[in-house]
DNA sequence: ACACTAATGATAATGATTATCACTAAAGGT
DNA sequence: ACCTTTAGTGATAATCATTATCATTAGTGT
């Protein structure tokens, strides 16, 4: 563990969302000039190698990163907001819903013989922000939490 | 509706799986050398802007494109093999299986304001002809059927 | 035939990512 | 301490997918 891979660990462990590569590369030079940009390239890669980041690709034509949860968290859900952009990982899935997933995850195993490793899961909309606020093209909000007792099972 | 176009059209209709730009143009290439491949860049995001094509990123670095079913459907489910890279849509969803990502989009409406417009759920891991013949980086299948009925609700 | 527009093909330009390469710092052996 | 090896680094070139540019062409209506 050097320290420019220490610093890149600990950007995306003060962010909340997904950062892209290049996000990452700006706030580790912030922190601390002279770190180049494919440390930070060859950083990301490794640690989503290694299953310590995870890696998604919302569709922009770039990959956007985030440290994995600590329970091993195969079953990833994002919101995409197609109008700020934003990419909300969705951090604390209710039981239901992570049933939900499971239960797609056996359908397919059952059916196609394909043996799951991981799930990703993306929803494209709008966010609550976006909706609410007419429209607008702004940045705002936190990560989503989904958990509570889903009474209607809807 | 012009020559080249017709042409792309065609090449999505006759293939079942997703498909990457470059894939397209080699096959619009074999049928019909002379067709430019900014032109099958350009129809392809036409082709989804209209919604006649589906586009995903499965990670690889690059888009795939499959035509839309009629149905109009928006939830796609794709399996992505990690040995063999091959991506595998699932066209036929089962009706528990839709019913739930239908309660799965539900519940990040109700619990974060979110507005769901498209969902995409990709499963990752092993094809079945990956998982048995040991190993191997072969290319072989069609798409999946999921549908059939799922007594075990699991 | 004539002007007008949409579409095309070739190619340059861009943006994200990866590869190369010389250099440094840490680790091990002697 | 000295030499060797190795992993990691920063700068930068190279690559890959995609988009923009631009002159040319194919239609279309007059």
């Amino acid at each position: 563990m050097t320290g420019p891979r220490r610093l890149i660990l600990d950007v995306l462990e003060s962010a909340d969302e997904y950062m892209s590569a290049e996000q990452v590369y700006m706030e580790v030079y912030r922190r601390h000039p002279g770190v180049g940009i494919a440390t930070v390239y060859r950083t990301l890669q490794l640690l989503a190698e290694v299953g310590t980041a995870q890696r998604v690709n919302t569709g922009e034509g770039k990959a956007r990163y985030k440290l994995a949860p600590a329970g091993e968290r195969r079953q990833r859900v994002i919101l995409v907001c197609s109008n700020c952009s934003r990419t909300i990982p969705v951090t604390d899935l209710g039981d239901q819903d992570q049933q939900r997933i499971t239960q797609l995850e056996g359908s397919m195993s059952r059916n196609t013989g394909f043996a799951v490793a991981q799930s990703l899961v993306q929803f494209f909309g709008t966010c609550a922000e976006c909706g609410s606020s007419a429209a607008g093209s702004g940045r705002h909000g936190g990560p989503a939490r989904v958990s509570g007792t889903d009474t209607t099972g809807y």
